[in-house]
DNA sequence: CAGCGTAATTTTGAATTCATAATTATGTCA
DNA sequence: TGACATAATTATGAATTCAAAATTACGCTG
């Protein structure tokens, strides 16, 4: 049985719904990087106890969103550039096995999605619709992650990507690093098609290093 | 009730402990994979109770070592051969990453340390002393993991390969696959001595893929 | 008024309580 | 006896309670 299964299953426990809203909570900044996580007004607004609350938050904590200080509480955590420095290369030796197994299993139908998605996220970023092209690439990568048919890769994937998406810090491109994204975009979808996962699982590589690269920058100009 | 001195619990946060102990007791099969988590034994035999054990609970469910079965309570997973088809792969492209990191930050000391940790590993080869190779077999790749300097890395890494250590799977190899084993730990020595990061790499990712067809075999064998 | 120490209040961590779901035990009837 | 219905028991999920720690408020001294 695989995890993802197994978390389909316990999706109706009160504690698991916590861990969902308080993970978009987070990555809305809604709950403050930085911040103190208000254990009592979270109650009041999800109108439970503070049991299934806590339960929810230490998950959280061991997913690196927020962090427990002893006696003082739960505090969101912040995106550092030793973080990123560290998660970055993870996600990309990640995503390249993603593109590696991909190749191996996906679907013609499947190529025909990412390839309307990857249509729709040009246009979106002819538009310069940044919330659109992100949500869209995010759907893209995705795609291809379901195609890996991991399951454990596309939860771990999916972990760090939450880490990084903390903050609005990836939708911050410079107009260069945007033009430069959807080229590698280009390609990823052209081994994708090919079914080239060497290639492939290369330009993800590189196109991980490249958004590490971007955000440091962000990060160092605040 | 009695008093368990030595086994209650006394460090500051009680969840995190109780994590720790829980995940030792699943490793070592001392909780059946496929059983069920006695909640009530375990309060009493740790002095807690149900409140920070079933916090304990739900991050073990997130790290997959357990299954939480609405008011059904909480099972320790099985190693399936889905599972390891699925941990394995993403094993070796996070250690493969784990040994090109590690070659580029390692110090002569820590070099000097993995050398003397592979001695005693081969003495313990010689002995056919399972238990005490496969403990410094883990602190080889521990150390390893530990020069690479990356902690997101470490932590994942150990995340999946708790997952793999449920049951003594790993310790039933044939005299063939052990004398493989160690002829692959004596390439990774040598790529790490020389700092060859891209051979190293390849050497573990090898060394992961041998371990994942030991591992199914045994599995298909029951 | 600032700085410090103490009391009041709030927050936290964990035990306890309570309603409900699941399981087991008991009794009935063919 | 064995299948089934129902009662008793147990376990679970979540709210509540309670002691201890942390924070804030207050008042005193200089």
């Amino acid at each position: 049985m695989t995890l993802h299964t197994s978390q389909t299953i316990i999706r109706k426990s009160l504690h698991h719904e916590l861990v969902d809203r308080l993970q978009t909570l987070i990555i809305n900044s809604e709950l403050k990087p930085g911040g103190r996580v208000p254990e009592k007004e979270l109650c009041d607004q999800f109108g439970v106890s503070r049991t299934p609350l806590r339960e929810a938050l230490k998950v959280l904590a061991s997913d690196g969103l927020v962090r427990l200080e002893p006696n003082r509480g739960a505090w969101v955590t912040q995106v550092t550039e030793e973080e990123v420095e560290e998660v970055f290369p993870v996600l990309g030796a990640l995503e390249a096995l993603s593109g590696e197994l991909a190749c191996k299993h996906i679907t013609d139908a499947e190529i025909e999605e990412v390839r309307a998605l990857h249509a729709d996220m040009i246009e979106s970023y002819e538009r310069r619709d940044l919330d659109a092209y992100f949500s869209i690439n995010q759907k893209i990568h995705r795609a291809i992650l379901t195609a890996a048919r991991n399951g454990t890769l596309a939860t771990s994937c999916q972990a760090l990507s939450l880490r990084m998406q903390r903050a609005r810090y990836l939708a911050n491109m410079t107009d260069g690093r945007w033009f430069d994204a959807v080229q590698e975009h280009e390609k990823i979808l052209q081994y994708l098609v090919a079914r080239d996962g060497k290639q492939l699982a290369i330009t993800l590589l590189k196109h991980m290093e490249a958004k590490r690269a971007s955000v440091i920058k962000w990060l160092q100009s605040q």
